[in-house]
DNA sequence: TTGACGATAGTCT
DNA sequence: GACTATCGTCAAC
């Protein structure tokens, strides 16, 4: 067991600058007795306040996204189109709604849990690519939304940082219409040639 | 290998 | 009633 991320580690004010240094963090869960991890290998910057396609944005504060404004270092965790669940990191001081969407991870320990979750027999990059995926091989559900990330249940570990030429910076994808402008900011980080990254190699 | 499209249910207008 | 921070499948190239 590695040791935990520091509770101020999410107080960064700056939700990209969190973004960079989460790459390569391991993001670890104790779910049902059960322990998986992975190495987060791609996530998404947002920013509450100047972008239109975080749910927090203008102070869209409902009771969905209440936990959207609390202090950092606390998980979000939403469910899209009705069936997926997302996993978010909350960022920054209270009142602000910044937060990190967590893509991607690569599997580390408890990758037989992870396929019996994810119902596959053999191992495949599709196992952890994808929010909605990393979700379920971590069996992270609407019960861990607001969950302390200094907790026992869920938590991220520290590891060795990522140096910056190996980190792609892009567009956000995923987001049709309510994107518009801010979704070709460009918030979306990944390690470079890993195989667990949404897009080419599967 | 790439792109289009439907499923599905909670949340907001 | 419309929209959604996706996934997996299928067809065309």
């Amino acid at each position: 067991m590695g040791k935990k991320i520091r509770p101020d580690f999410y107080l960064e004010q700056n939700v990209e600058t969190i973004a960079k240094q989460l790459l390569g963090k391991k993001l670890c869960t104790h779910i049902d007795g059960v322990l998986t991890s992975g190495f987060i290998t791609e996530c998404e910057a947002y920013g509450g306040i100047n972008d239109k396609a975080c749910h927090a944005n203008n102070g869209r504060r409902t009771p969905r996204t209440e936990v959207f404004f609390k202090k950092g270092g606390i998980g979000y965790v939403y469910i899209c189109y009705g069936v997926h669940h997302m996993f978010n990191i909350i960022t920054n001081h209270k009142n602000i709604g910044d937060a990190v969407l967590i893509r991607s991870i690569e599997p580390v320990d408890g990758v037989n849990a992870m396929l019996q979750r994810r119902g596959l027999v053999s191992l495949h990059p599709s196992i952890t690519k994808g929010p909605g995926n990393v979700c379920q091989a971590m069996g992270i559900t609407m019960e861990h939304n607001g969950i302390s990330l200094q907790s026992n249940t869920l938590w991220i570990e520290e590891n060795t940082l990522i140096p910056l030429h190996e980190i792609v910076i892009t567009t956000r994808i995923g987001m049709g219409k309510a994107a518009e402008d801010d979704g070709l900011l460009l918030r979306r980080y990944y390690i470079n040639k890993n195989k667990y990254v949404r897009g080419k190699l599967s």
